[in-house]
DNA sequence: CTTAGCATGTAAATCGTTACATGATTCG
DNA sequence: CGAATCATGTAACGATTTACATGCTAAG
């Protein structure tokens, strides 16, 4: 259900904005948090319309649609928000690489986590290039987004340092058990 | 397509298992990182036996039925680990939650980010009391294993860290801009 | 007038979750 | 025998991905 809060929140700040403003924003903001395809976002919009939580305009110039959120709309989504506690656990497709590695040579292995080490000092410094350009406004998106930035690339550090600590610990897999 | 090199790498790495020995086994393991139903997890045992990926044994006892990864499994298996990378964005709720934070006051923004830090922070007591009470073998699973709990550690540190820090971020939030 | 960008939708396939259904065997 | 555990499967629904399909408008 989460889609749903994340486009319902997105109109609520936005207010006043179409299916198509919506996916451009999702583009460059939500995308690392909470990827959506344009089919996606089209569809939960007429379910949140069909449940009266947003109000949708009649057609603009191009078959442009604008949706604004309503007052049951913002109930429930300063609900979902504050009272609805995630407990689903995070898929994380590199962590399912690792915990298999057995199944590969030491070798090859260590060479993979080298190899993601690196990846990611990369993409550390990637973030750090765009820190300096970027120029943030005083709106919430930007507030709160740039807070999710940072979390972000404390992310990536510690992701970098555990690979380097792992690659370490796995180079005393080879050796006869103590 | 993770689920399927999961299934596929637990059976490699046991030789010999049935769906419900795999089902068991996600529970312990994989439960954190790439959590799966039995549903889900009947139905790609099927798919990678039609694939030739796995072997099935004839019906034992209860109807059991044992799998055992082929060559040609093996082989893709090997392949998916260090071929293909990971691309995808990971989902990640709680980040969607601090993003759409503007819809709620100041205040209770705060104390949402208060009670998250109080979350983890036991959390991460609690995994202190498990990691003296648990004994690891000498086995792949154990040791790539006991690479991603710390991962997790890390990880549920990190993120606590990072709650304390964006509270107190947030305190600015309501001062006029400078 | 042609291209790029605006704008919306639908179809098909796969993946994931929840619930239901059924039967065999072991242990007390 | 009755309960717990072993063991497998199916049905239904919702979420996600990819691809296709269509039309409008502004700018060069």
């Amino acid at each position: 259900m989460s889609l749903r809060y994340a486009v319902l929140g997105l109109i609520a700040e936005l207010d006043g904005a179409s299916g198509y403003d919506l996916l451009k924003m999702f583009e460059i903001s939500l995308a690392n948090v909470w990827p959506a395809t344009q089919s996606q976002l089209y569809g939960e919009l007429g379910k949140l319309a069909d449940a009266g939580l947003i109000d949708a305009a009649d057609e603009g110039p191009r078959g442009r649609r604008e949706y604004a959120i309503t007052e049951a709309g913002r109930a429930e989504l300063h609900r979902w928000l504050l009272e609805i506690k995630p407990r689903k656990p995070m898929r994380d497709e590199t962590l399912l690489r690792v915990f298999l590695l057995g199944n590969v040579t030491s070798r090859e292995a260590q060479e993979y986590m080298r190899a993601e080490t690196d990846r990611l000092d990369e993409a550390l410094d990637g973030l750090a290039a765009l820190d300096e350009t970027v120029e943030w406004d005083d709106d919430d998106l930007s507030r709160y987004g740039r807070l999710v930035i940072e979390y972000g690339r404390r992310s990536i550090a510690m992701r970098r340092d555990w690979f380097e600590w792992a690659r370490a610990e796995m180079r005393s897999f080879d050796e006869p058990a103590g």
